[in-house]
DNA sequence: TGTACATCAGTGAACGCGCGTTCACTGATGTAC
DNA sequence: TGTACATCAGTGAACGCGCGTTCACTGATGTAC
């Protein structure tokens, strides 16, 4: 006992566990378990480390959450940087956001998986961590789209409400993406098909906007 | 304590308490808790009977889950027969299906917020039901949708598309005017605006759509 | 209409369990000199 | 390079609590005759 614990302890090196905790937690999340259903005990069990030894790395399970929120949205920011330094044509952009949509699910289901559920989940400092984020993220999208040549005119109001859209949408498909089997490449690219087509569709009515309807 | 629980249960009819559970549980959902960590005795305490008791109603939470998931859909379809029922023009169909996006939000807090936030939840037993329910909601939208005359040519693939699409986009919508403030009709008014902008936006691309892209 | 009986809905004691959190502790790692 | 010491990360016993579920029960309500 005293031999495996003081071994385990050898292997981590300073400031690992607090990793571990955060990404075992993920990994947990992206099964059948909510924030709200996950108990300290359940993770320290699966990380190797007695029940106590979680409070050496955060003050309670909020704590933990608001670490999931920041990790998560390391993953999602990603995808914008992505498409900023993509500069081609608008036929070219659309499928460009998807294939990085895509790429970075791959990369980062738990990520994903943890910001869909736990936006409407049962913890409030979560959710409330969650929300913020994301209109942060709808506000960095306005700013990118006031600089595409056709969307120069609009006003701050407008460009704000198709980043909602715009955003609502991806958010909306990259679930439907994340909750399709791993390994059904067809289901998949289908999914990816009907994103490209939602924001093409979305994008063909732009032109046609008027302002204050 | 006799005396007290003889009362009640001589106030409440044959069937009721079953009715009472998943009111009552729709109600404590709709604050911070979610289905995954609502409990038992948390639930029957609330309603006023003995733990117990619930068994007389449900073999377990689960069949409560989805109890509470029925529940929830029949007010959403309500939604679809509103605007079903509307043949006016598209302009006018826009704001009438804000609108009544709106009263049965106003009506049904509680199942829209239910749906919303167990769509991703803990519990697979209620999430798959709810997608299940989603993507027949889906369908109906759909064929609905073949209906309008500038519609008329397409083809299905091209129809649930956009009817994702639509349904995606006012899902969203309805989260955030769920979230705002009950009083705060300056808010929810501006999110009923931004929702009508969004369903106008996604038609005045559809004229545009070529199939097969 | 009255009576006998079945069914239904709630009771309350009891169980074993996993939970979060406290506490004083230990020993390995990192740092100052 | 060696030593003394602080810090850090993990231990394990203990606590009181709320949980889901079992069980045998009670008495009110509904039904058949």
């Amino acid at each position: 006992m005293s031999t495996r614990s003081s071994k385990s302890r050898r292997i981590a090196r300073r400031g690992d566990t607090r990793q571990i905790l955060i990404d075992k937690a993920l990994a947990m999340l992206d099964g059948d378990k909510s924030f709200d259903g996950l108990s300290l005990r359940e993770l320290t069990r699966e990380v190797g480390i007695v029940p106590t030894g979680f409070y050496r790395h955060f003050p309670d399970m909020d704590a933990l959450g608001l670490a999931l929120v920041d990790e998560a949205f390391r993953a999602l920011r990603k995808i914008l940087e992505d498409v900023r330094e993509d500069t081609r044509s608008t036929d070219r952009l659309v499928t460009s956001v998807v294939k990085s949509l895509v790429r970075h699910i791959r990369a980062n289901r738990a990520g994903f998986a943890f910001i869909a559920s736990e936006r409407f989940g049962g913890s409030a400092v979560v959710r409330n961590a969650i929300r913020r984020e994301l209109r942060l993220v709808q506000t960095e999208l306005a700013v990118d789209l006031a600089r595409l040549p056709y969307l120069k005119e609009w006003n701050t109001a407008d460009l704000h409400m198709i980043a909602s859209l715009l955003l609502n949408a991806m958010v909306a498909n990259a679930i439907d993406i994340l909750d399709v089997d791993t390994h059904d490449r067809e289901g998949e690219a289908a999914l990816m098909k009907r994103a490209e087509q939602h924001l093409r569709l979305i994008l063909l009515g732009v032109p046609q906007w008027k302002t204050d309807h």
